[in-house]
DNA sequence: AACCTCCAGTTAATCGATTAACGTGCCGAG
DNA sequence: CTCGGCACGTTAATCGATTAACTGGAGGTT
């Protein structure tokens, strides 16, 4: 099973080995006769010839692969979506990628960042697997490319979602259903994300666009999870009739499913008593709920390709600005009209 | 910023780059004098020495690289921990994994195989991302390790989840809170799905076991999402009083999720009057549903550590027959006993 | 005839490490 | 004195491809 090498080839055809790999790479074809480049290519496929891409590499100074790291595969699943872009991307180009997780360990970002010079790949990218601001670590390449993240002192190359634009879908998708008091099921304060305040920028402006006064009392914050989605809902529908919300904008897909739970639980039907918007188009969890969420999708897969692509050189990027990729908004079915006892 | 070489710090170190690579090796460390070695330690940190594993990788035929391919990374949330685990492994041992996500598409998975073996990587694992048998690709190397899958013809190094002891487990944590009435919520027959006849067995021994009868009108199959969870619950509610069940068994989170809000829509309180077990362990899911679910893991993490650790030969696989990996029950808080007026 | 130009390849250096085989100087034993 | 052996390294071949520089001969020009 030892592996066939070049110089088999050029033996079986009667050749060096300058000849078939300038006759298998198509470089400087006219120089060999077509009788002779059939010649090593029948060759090459009777030997099962398959270029080792070591030594390929070690002597073109390029390696065809890309280095991918993260702070964490594992706890996320939407990491597979971003993954998945790169990697098509990847492909497309003929690229191969590293992946290397590393748990958010400094240790092991400095270990994974020697690992990958070590083996001279041609590119870098370095993902976070959920939105936030970043200290890029010391020995990442300048032109590395960051992802989902934004460098805390910029000057990279980096992609995120617009959070911003996709708050203002959102709302205004409830504004169009004709909802007025609208609240925002807000994630807790948290110095490292960003995308809480960004929704509930979009959040503000599509209420002042539309001539609707912000009630703070709308605006109820919690731990983003399902049972953070519950207590909010909760204090929110505890509020006295006038002055309750007929629509919530939450911060993700599971504050959603906890704001669903509640509904349920007090007889209000979802979207004929409550509206419900998400976020994430969370997978195997959004289309799933009853009735499906109407959400904003957080747009992994582009993201993955865009990152990718300016890796590779296919596309520039500004490094003074993270590229903002637009969230789309996914319509099911918990957004409706407001019920009509609250209408007059 | 050239890169430094070996030579560099041998002329530095005044010394050749054989002795040079002898050190920072730490082989035949008796052949070189201590005052050497620490010229050559010192020389190598001053110039900031990386070695190039391209080069290496080429003299010593070993790439420390290890090729996972995989048919979906993007489709399952489930992919992330898998490859975690597969990862961790990796670090651990100083290898990188290559990872590439075929999209079931033979074509890339030939490309893919290429791409892997021409890059000389030290092992490879095949991943699917759900439990299934599979037809091995042409091309996959011998001692290529099977993760999340068995191959049809055997004969090859496999991982798969223990469903049928997983579904012991589960319907065991049925009967043990007193329920003799229990349905199974199944996924739809499909050729290889190998899952659910494996739980079905599983929930048929325990029952057996105990010595319930069967009762085929149980026995409920959807389409494994949370509408067919909603369509299968709501057949198994509409059964006459006496053969109702007091608690279901569903194939996924996912119909369990819909047998969830069919038992909210009808006022029936979950564990008091429905009893409900999972299965999969579905992050952001299961432990987020109210009442949280107790469900069966499925294995992803040590699925993808043991299939590295064979792969690297740190264990001994029976290529006779894959390894059936336990799917653990973690309890939370969707079972209790049955409700008391079924119970005389 | 002398010189040039193509054609159709070949030779050999090179990428950056690893490692088997080979010095050298010195000391002690016989 | 001379040979062996050790301590401490060095030389050079090698991994498998790529590619700049070269070659040998046919044919065309002046």
């Amino acid at each position: 099973m030892a592996r066939v090498r070049m110089s088999d080839v050029a033996a079986r055809a009667g050749v060096s080995t300058a000849t078939v790999s300038m006759v298998l790479n198509g470089m400087n074809t006219t120089r060999v006769s077509p009788q002779t480049q059939q010649r090593v290519r029948d060759a090459a496929e009777a030997v099962g010839y398959k270029p080792n891409s070591v030594a390929r590499s070690l002597r073109t100074q390029q390696t065809r692969m890309v280095g991918l790291i993260s702070d964490t595969i594992a706890s996320t699943p939407f990491a597979g979506r971003m993954l998945a872009g790169a990697n098509d991307v990847a492909r497309e180009q003929g690229h191969l990628v590293i992946l290397v997780d590393t748990e958010q360990d400094p240790g092991a970002e400095r270990q994974a960042l020697n690992a990958l010079s070590g083996q001279q790949v041609d590119a870098m990218i370095y993902a976070s697997m959920w939105h936030r601001v970043v200290e890029v670590p010391e020995g990442l390449p300048e032109d590395a490319v960051l992802l989902d993240c934004a460098p805390v002192a910029g000057g990279r190359a980096a992609v995120v979602p617009d959070e911003r634009a996709g708050g203002v879908a959102a709302v205004r998708e409830l504004v169009a259903a004709g909802h007025r008091r609208i609240a925002f099921v807000d994630a807790e304060e948290r110095f490292d994300l960003v995308a809480s305040p960004l929704r509930y920028e979009g959040y503000l402006r599509v209420l002042a666009d539309a001539g609707i006064e912000p009630d703070p009392a709308l605006h109820a914050r919690a731990e983003p999870v399902a049972g953070g989605g519950r207590e909010a809902a909760r204090r929110l529908l505890d509020l006295p009739a006038g002055r309750r919300p007929t629509a919530m904008f939450c911060f993700n897909d599971r504050m959603a499913m906890g704001a669903y739970s509640v509904a349920h639980h007090r007889g209000l039907s979802v979207p004929g008593d409550l509206s419900v918007v998400g976020y994430d188009d969370q997978q195997l969890v959004a289309a799933e709920l009853d009735p499906p969420l109407t959400t904003v999708a957080l747009p992994h897969y582009e993201m993955g390709r865009w990152a990718m692509e300016v890796a590779l050189g296919l596309r520039r990027a500004d490094p003074a600005v993270p590229y903002l990729m637009p969230c789309p908004l996914i319509r099911r079915a918990s957004v409706g009209p407001p019920p009509a006892q609250l209408g007059g």
